[in-house]
DNA sequence: AATATCACG
DNA sequence: ACGTACGTGATATTT
């Protein structure tokens, strides 16, 4: 049998330091805890062992090695976050079904060792699996090991057998001990032979075997006399170090490897115990379903009436709009649904409304339910909003959206699916209908759901929502998010399905001809790359391409990743030059870019209307922007000439122009306005070139004597601190030493001292606060201030200086939308906002409307909010994208 | 499903 | 001594 024994300490300690920071819903960190269980599926699948176990270090009243009295005594005591987490990885192993293995006064190691022992005598295989070197010296027989490695988040493991080891290190692994009593080990404070490092032992250990060899031929063999001196002295120590090296095989330990068999079967408390953790992504991998008890299931405990005539439709909508508080609508696509009003008394009725077997006009049934006096509470009403105006209906009348709240209370949660809300929020589970299993006795195919079992299944989320209206709604007020969210999140649900429906025409047949006059420079290009290569292979594959230029033309590689060189654009931008194949590779990644992604990948979702319809997605970003999804219209290219091509086959209808408006340096505004810095405000209200201005002051130039690379250097300036910059990055950017790249910033940011002063400020208070806000109160949780691991700190810092601008920007563009779809209404225009990308508003309008539509956007714009400095936009027209931009 | 790359603000 | 910008989504390749 093979039994696969893991170095719990060790693992869960990789594990810590290698993954990012995460939180269970209730905060307790559980990156730890995840990493391992990654970390060990991922083993699982590779080795499958008929055998697990999970050793932990167990400290007792009394140490081993008492001789030595610092032993492990200065060892860093164990960070905070991580020590948390031990207790949860034991509670989850246990859950698991996984056998663990400790013993009061002994280390993993001791365990480990003697397990491996036992296997060895019995004849079983052994993999130990540790981040440390210390088992190395147990390798051999049927005993090797797993050593893991974290690097950039990214876990490796190099297995090491007897000859693997050998290879690497030139003796056997027993000697492992010999190596460390000369050489010592600073993380098990084994002190070694002062004066001797990792070189001289390894190559003493090579040449002479053993510690005993050593000084037994102390004064005979060939030894450097320095050493020797050294050797000499540090006898004593080198003995005990010796000692201290050496695993314990011998601990006193019942250990029956059949009882480590792994039985797959999980205990019935692991479900919650992932739940509460956050972990749904193993609660699918290990295919878990709740045990009945895990969580009260919520019924709905109201009167059903199932709505199959317009009379009762008519009643029940008479009802739901004179009730004077909202309804809870739980909405399936077909626009099936379940509306829940609640009584006073806490019992309340539940309106069933099915398309099929609906008797009579079943558009008429929704127009009476969805009438914009009737207040509704939903789930994602934007999608709702644009399935009722593909229908004709109001998208009035919505006065909640429990994901949309549920988002802004947490901007980083990732999903906000009602049955997760509901646990998180109102500490139960909605009730799912569960698919009768058709026992034997059943004569029918029992595997359906009843229709009144999904009734209940609707109405009891219906209900739920109920729940989730209150308690979100609770929250949005302690938060002081009350404004924000009604004035203009939902506000902007309704803009955002009009634009979604709204779509935007797409020239088909002119992107077509653009895609295949893309082909022959591509084929052209293909060929010419695989001539200079010598060998036809695929482009698009990083790793052949990769050794075609690393390995075959051996040109100087720069970067690597994990799985290779790096070939990406900025890499190669540096070979420019050095071979002609270079630039092809550039121009044929930019052109299958332009063909797979915008040629072929628009084609495919033009709708029959001949427009796009993208999917604006309001709960993504973390900074409170849009996402735009199925295809994403936020990216389409304009940086190079060739993919600004495709910006012209974006067009207005017959009879219709574009509006496209934008606002100028926003996110460099709003850093002057929030810093309060008077000279950058002063910059911008002298109307000059803001990146030429900021130039002058960082070079100390006047204005007129400010060249062209002056003012590039100082743009990457302007947008490195909105990111949170270092000086590094900044080198990296613009080309120049981290050195030089640093006096720029330090001369900046004595220029600018309030910019200085807010970047201080925002990161202490963030801290503080455990969160940083907009200026409009929309909130980001960073708990990866608090970690202790550097580079995920620091990306916390980098996040608290930027999310307040770029969410801010956001705040206002948001704001902006809201009050130009008002506008185009209220003045009766025929204009409709069809796009927006960040910073930029795209409407399309007739031609007589072009300058009122351009005026109007613009002045909403700017005016959406006032702050110490001005914001400008400036807006064009035209008949197509790249003309109206 | 994860990775690398590249398009945008 | 570390390893770097912030925020997204789509595609092709590889596991």
């Amino acid at each position: 049998m093979k039994l696969m024994m893991i170095d719990g300490n060790s693992v869960v300690n990789r594990a810590f330091y290698g993954i990012r920071m995460l939180n269970a819903p209730d905060g307790t960190p559980t990156n730890a805890v995840y990493g391992f269980l990654t970390i060990l599926g991922r083993l699982l699948d590779e080795e499958k062992p008929e055998g697990l176990c999970v050793a932990f270090d167990l400290k007792a009243p009394t140490f081993r090695h008492l001789q030595y009295e610092g032993y492990k005594a200065q060892r860093k005591p164990m960070p905070e976050d991580l020590a948390v987490q031990i207790p949860i990885l034991k509670q989850v192993l246990d859950a698991m079904g996984i056998m663990r293995l400790e013993l009061a006064g002994y280390e993993a190691d001791d365990l480990i060792g003697t397990v491996s022992r036992l296997c060895g005598e019995a004849g079983h295989e052994c993999v130990i699996v540790t981040g440390d070197k210390d088992s190395f010296q147990l390798i051999g027989g049927g005993t090797r090991v797993l050593h893991i490695k974290t690097r950039m988040g990214q876990t490796e493991t190099v297995n090491y057998t007897a000859e693997r080891f050998f290879e690497e290190y030139g003796f056997t692994p027993p000697r492992m001990v010999d190596l460390k009593a000369l050489m010592g080990d600073a993380s098990d404070n084994i002190p070694g032979v002062a004066g001797v490092g990792e070189k001289t032992a390894m190559d003493l250990i090579r040449r002479f075997d053993t510690v005993q060899r050593i000084y037994d031929g102390l004064e005979t063999l060939d030894i450097k006399d320095s050493v020797r001196k050294k050797l000499a002295a540090g006898a004593d120590s080198a003995r005990m170090s010796f000692e201290l090296a050496t695993i314990d095989t011998a601990v006193p330990l019942e250990f029956d490897p059949e009882d480590a068999r792994r039985s797959g079967e999980t205990k019935p408390e692991l479900y919650g115990l992932f739940l509460k953790l956050g972990f749904t992504k193993f609660i699918e991998k290990y295919k878990l379903t709740p045990p009945d008890e895990s969580a009260p299931v919520f019924t709905c405990e109201c009167t059903m009436e199932r709505l199959t005539d317009l009379r009762s439709v008519s009643e029940a909508a008479e009802r739901l709009r004179a009730l004077g508080r909202p309804a809870f609508y739980w909405c399936l696509p077909e626009l099936d649904f379940v509306a829940v009003e609640s009584g006073d008394d806490g019992g309340g009725r539940a309106y069933i409304l099915r398309g099929d077997g609906f008797d009579g006009d079943y558009g008429g049934a929704l127009a009476l339910l969805f009438d914009p006096e009737i207040k509704k509470v939903g789930h994602n009403i934007k999608d709702l909003q644009r399935e009722l105006l593909a229908r004709g209906l109001s998208t009035y009348g919505w006065a909640f959206d429990t994901a949309l709240a549920a988002y802004l209370l947490d901007a980083t949660a990732g999903s906000y699916d009602i049955e997760r809300l509901c646990m998180k929020y109102c500490g139960f589970e909605p009730y799912r209908a569960k698919a009768q299993s058709s026992g034997q006795m059943s004569l029918l195919d029992g595997e359906d759901v009843t229709s009144a079992q999904e009734d209940a299944e609707r109405a009891s989320f219906a209900a739920a929502l109920g729940c989730l209206y209150d308690a979100l709604g609770k929250k949005l007020g302690e938060y002081g998010m009350e404004r924000l969210y009604y004035e203009i999140e939902l506000p902007l649900c309704a803009v955002l399905a009009d634009m979604e429906r709204e779509g935007f025409l797409v020239d088909r047949q002119a992107l077509y001809d653009f895609g295949e006059s893309l082909t022959g420079s591509i084929d052209a290009l293909e060929q010419s790359i695989w001539a200079r290569a010598g060998e036809k292979f695929n482009i698009n594959s990083p790793k052949q391409l990769g050794a075609v230029l690393f390995e075959k033309l051996l040109l100087p590689a720069g970067k690597k990743t994990k799985t290779g060189w790096s070939t990406s654009a900025d890499v190669l931008e540096k070979l420019r030059g050095k071979d002609p194949i270079i630039e092809e590779i550039l121009d044929y990644r930019m052109l299958t870019k332009l063909k797979s992604t915008y040629a072929d990948g628009l084609l495919k979702v033009i709708g029959p209307d001949g427009r796009i319809h993208t999917n604006f997605q309001m709960t993504v970003t973390a900074t409170g922007r849009l996402s735009s999804t199925e295809p994403n219209l936020q990216n389409i290219p304009i940086r190079r000439e060739l993919g600004g091509h495709i910006r012209r086959m974006f067009t207005a209808r017959e009879g219709c122009v574009l509006v496209d408006a934008d606002y100028s340096q926003i996110e460099l505004r709003l850093l002057a306005h929030i810093s309060g810095d008077t000279d950058m405000i002063n910059a911008f209200k002298s109307g000059e070139d803001i990146h030429a201005v900021t130039a002058s002051q960082v070079f100390n130039l006047p204005l007129s004597e400010v060249t062209p690379v002056h003012r590039s250097r100082a743009k990457a300036v302007n947008f490195g601190i909105v990111y949170g910059i270092s000086a590094w990055s900044l080198a990296q950017d613009i080309g120049v030493t981290p050195n030089e790249a640093k006096e720029y910033m330090d001369a900046y940011l004595s220029k600018y001292h309030g910019v200085r002063e807010y970047m201080k400020s925002v990161v202490e208070q963030a801290r503080e606060q455990g969160y940083v806000a907009t200026l409009y109160g929309r909130r980001r949780a960073l708990p990866e201030l608090k970690s202790s691991n550097f580079n995920t700190r620091s990306f916390g810092e980098r996040v608290a200086l930027n999310m307040p601008i770029q969410g801010t920007a956001a705040d206002v563009i948001k704001l902006a939308m809201v009050n130009v779809h008002r506008r185009l209404r209220d003045e009766g225009l025929e204009a409709r906002l069809i796009l927006q990308v960040h910073d930029e508003l795209i409407a399309e309008c007739p031609e007589s409307e072009a300058e009122r539509v351009r005026e109007l956007i613009k002045q909403e714009m700017e005016s959406a909010a006032d702050f110490s400095v001005t914001l400008a936009a400036q807006a064009g027209a035209g008949k197509s994208w790249a003309q109206a931009h």
